[in-house]
DNA sequence: CGATAAATATGATGATCATCATGTAAATGT
DNA sequence: ACATTTACATGATGATCATCATATTTATCG
């Protein structure tokens, strides 16, 4: 059954929107193209009318979310806050795709990696810009330095079982990217 | 064919290692259980024989591949410049396999997750013991911050399919570390 | 209002893969 | 030496899944 232009358009929409969150939740191998297409309201069929292939699904899934725009605009320290939280660490299908997608970037195809590779550029030029009071070159290096750690924070926070010690390396992380912004900016 | 006791353990053994490897350089789920088989000079019909199942081979090998020591002990500086290299990021199979494996954990099983975690636990202890020149609050916090920065950043780099701004997260990744550690203890 | 095009549904198809069943030959213990 | 055990090989099996073929229904255009 057809569907009128614009119904069509929101469709795409929200498979996309879906999508996002089925990877960021489960990985791209363990969600299948029937199950993104059935989480959408519809059957397997159409996605054919969607999307080249899965790949191209991920790669346009990529962009998309990564075009929206992350940080909320409440400053850096609440946005450090926000993402070294419990909260985030258990909330990978509506959390960062950084944290949740980088690692298996790898093993998907060109358009996906240059996906990513837009999205993390624009997301460390916008650390760096709420480091205003930096100059050029420590700018450039707390952004790149403080997102890397979080990252790498939330991603090992996410393997560890025992939630105390989960708990304490985003919380250590969080002091030691403080830390690291200050004392920078107070040399 | 039965082969002799000590042949079978070196089977198991060469398994695990070419698992570890396989493991790191494609993720769990693009390695077949035949593949690893074959790359360890076997059919994949022995498989049962030393493992109850594909991810009773996951958690062992991880606990195989943390259990390795690493570091080599030349210093926290220069395991910290080996570990922020184009040469580790660009070595997954034989890279650390924190950065290879542990986004990937959070899909696996209790056992896998478990291993993980130890090997976390040690590998941060092991960081903390190179600062001895901190006293017990910072060495924990800078042993949990740069590792993190550390993961973060070979997990982004290995992400990003530009190779200058790839080389980018890692050097200033690494003078954030470096500045991070002399930091601390300058304090 | 009718003809056409198109979006989605239903239903294959072929590949990959984990796991199991069975055969075979060599090691081990007596 | 022989009997027995057993490690590994070969060869299914059943499930999952990406992708394709075809049918159906309805929007859209003249």
């Amino acid at each position: 059954m057809k569907v009128s232009r614009e119904q069509m358009a929101e469709n795409r929409r929200r498979i996309l929107e879906v999508a996002s969150r089925l990877f960021r939740d489960k990985g791209f191998d363990a969600v299948s193209v029937a199950e993104v297409m059935k989480a959408a309201g519809l059957t397997h069929g159409g996605f054919y009318g969607h999307f080249n292939s899965k790949d191209d699904l991920i790669a346009q899934t990529l962009a998309h979310v990564l075009a929206a725009d992350t940080g909320g605009g409440r400053g850096l320290r609440a946005y450090v806050d926000d993402y070294l939280s419990p909260r985030h660490r258990d909330n990978c299908a509506g959390g960062c795709p950084t944290a949740g997608l980088a690692a298996a970037i790898r093993h998907q195809t060109p358009a996906a990696r240059s996906a990513m590779t837009e999205g993390l550029r624009s997301q460390i030029d916008r650390i760096g810009k709420a480091l205003p009071e930096l100059d050029a070159a420590d700018r450039r290096r707390a952004a790149i330095g403080s997102f890397a750690a979080m990252v790498g924070a939330v991603i090992l926070a996410r393997a560890i079982d025992d939630p105390a010690f989960s708990d304490e390396v985003l919380e250590q992380t969080r002091s030691w990217v403080d830390a690291g912004i200050n004392q920078v900016s107070a040399s």
